[in-house]
DNA sequence: AATGAATGAGTATTCATTCAT
DNA sequence: CATGAATGAATACTCATTCAT
């Protein structure tokens, strides 16, 4: 049983990567087979069809993500510093917290498997207003502005910057400090 | 000759319209050509390949952006107000100025193309700056801070702010000026 | 457009000869485009899929049974004549005029198709009869007992005996003449 | 031993009554092991393959059509009762006796079993032939033809009336007597 | 002896591309 | 120039068979 889990789990492991690299279409089933050390048939004893994996490989995916920053946020530590370990999370994952980016595929991805996702970003920015609310009631967030609206300027703004820096690599940008302030201060003259 | 551009641009906007509903593997040349009102074999007259039909697609879907941008950029008009013009032109499209939406077909554009459309990433940027640079001289916008990195604010926030209004329509979300304050003022307590 | 329906016709001719032979399911869908001289593609333009290469295959066939039987009721000849020649074309076939032999493979043609068959069955049933009828206007038949039923004889008859001569090439038996006698006059000592 | 052989029967019953359903190609090993309440692997402990069991299966039933027959050949009874009871033991069963439906699956069965078929079809036709020569004996059946030829007409003849019976249920056709008569007698008038 | 998880050979079907008209 | 009929390379999926337990 043990190990009957573990070789699902091989699938979607190689799975993601496979699809992660070279998309869905150019992924063929028996590269994923290949990548997780198991015949071509077995995929099918654990999953109904290549959509099928494709769909949890995205749940998988989704529910990685949310780990990460439930972790962060679970933490016993200061808003400030909360949000600094996320940004440096995503920086290093080199991918941005959005998941918007997984539901760039909507044309691959089934509706149901959509509608799941579309649920898991309500939950990631649940737990972003939670580190939020958090700043509030230490003082050091402004009260009068929803939760989500602030959320919206982090997560955008971050994943953003993450992907400056990824696309423009030749360009020095190494202003973390710099946009972390931005975002407490705004952009205006006082 | 003049019929013969003409005929190409009615391929391209077809393609781009099935592009943008199915995605690349889901649209069948013939589709295009049928949506275009020529015969499949005459795609191959204009186009190398759907490779190379895709690519165009994302050029033009890519320049037309660009277009709007530089417009507003062109308007005699304040910092502000153009600010204002981009976000709301941006609320109307339902798309996002960043053009990473495109860079998320990755597996399927060509090297070239990628690098192409990175280089219209830079155009974009500097124009923003351009905005920005203005909002500088006005005295609106703080001189210390590289127009890159407030840009990167902008946009971010503000693709963040249209994709949550597009995936959570049921949550009423309408706080269009608020979070266009929040990048000027920022998130903290003062 | 005669060329089109040429090619359709060469493609069933092909599928019909390798389905007598091979049956169903170990014909390949390639054997038959190399049969027919087009590409395995060209056939998909022509028909759905193989099931429908297949229906229409009985159809066609079933067709080309009922034609000759039609052929044969329209002569102008004697019922008896008529049944001689019926008698002889079907060993000629070495097939039976039953058309059972089609609905054997219940398993493998669609709902509609056998429908359209047992249709054709009728139509077969219906042209003897007339055979007979004209045998009881002739005052050779008797009058008193249905068609249907003298065909029902005549057509299953018929068709054992040709089975049995093919299934017992060994054992000599050419008594046609002798089974044509009995169904005249039956086999009860008078 | 006694346990051995029992579980062979069940998988041959298991088989059995799912070829007669879907046909050799749409039965699945698996559905056949599970009807038979063993494991998958188990069917290969006891055959060859699938086409063994195909093979086997085929045997069987034309054991259990020789044994009927031989079983109305062995009763104390006129000429006339055996051909009836045999008449309507095959309306019962609404298949044919002729074993014909069985050598419809050419393509499927080896070369081997269709010979040890067709020498059971000889076998058969023995049987009969019995029944006729009792017949002959008794003054009630011509003796001037080869029995195998009335058998003929007898086995086909009564095959068709089954097939016609269960093709047109709509058709009310009910004139059993009828062509029982009609064998006795001829269509002649006399 | 019995099992069923694992396997991969085998095949129908799709669709971008070609080229004769 | 324009076309669309013809093509076959490419690929997801099935299922009989094996073999470690």
């Amino acid at each position: 049983m043990e190990d009957k889990k573990h070789k699902r789990q091989d699938i979607l492991k190689s799975a993601m990567a496979l699809f992660k690299d070279k998309g869905f279409h150019n992924t063929k089933v028996e590269e994923i087979a290949l990548g997780a050390g198991v015949g071509k048939g077995t995929l099918y004893e654990y999953f109904e069809n290549k959509q099928d994996i494709f769909d949890e490989t995205c749940i998988e995916y989704v529910n990685q993500i949310i780990d990460k920053i439930k972790n962060i946020s679970e933490l016993n530590d200061t808003f400030h510093n909360k949000l600094l370990i996320l940004f440096n999370e995503n920086l290093r994952m080199e991918s941005d917290i959005t998941l918007d980016n997984i539901l760039s595929s909507k044309n691959i991805i089934s509706e149901d498997t959509i509608k799941a996702i579309i649920g898991k970003i309500f939950e990631m920015y649940d737990l972003i207003c939670g580190i939020i609310d958090q700043g509030k009631e230490e003082g050091v967030v402004l009260n009068n502005i929803r939760s989500e609206i602030i959320a919206c300027m982090l997560v955008g703004t971050m994943s953003q910057y993450i992907r400056l820096k990824s696309n423009m690599k030749e360009k020095e940008i190494k202003e973390d400090d710099v946009i972390f302030d931005l975002l407490y201060k705004g952009f205006a003259v006082k």
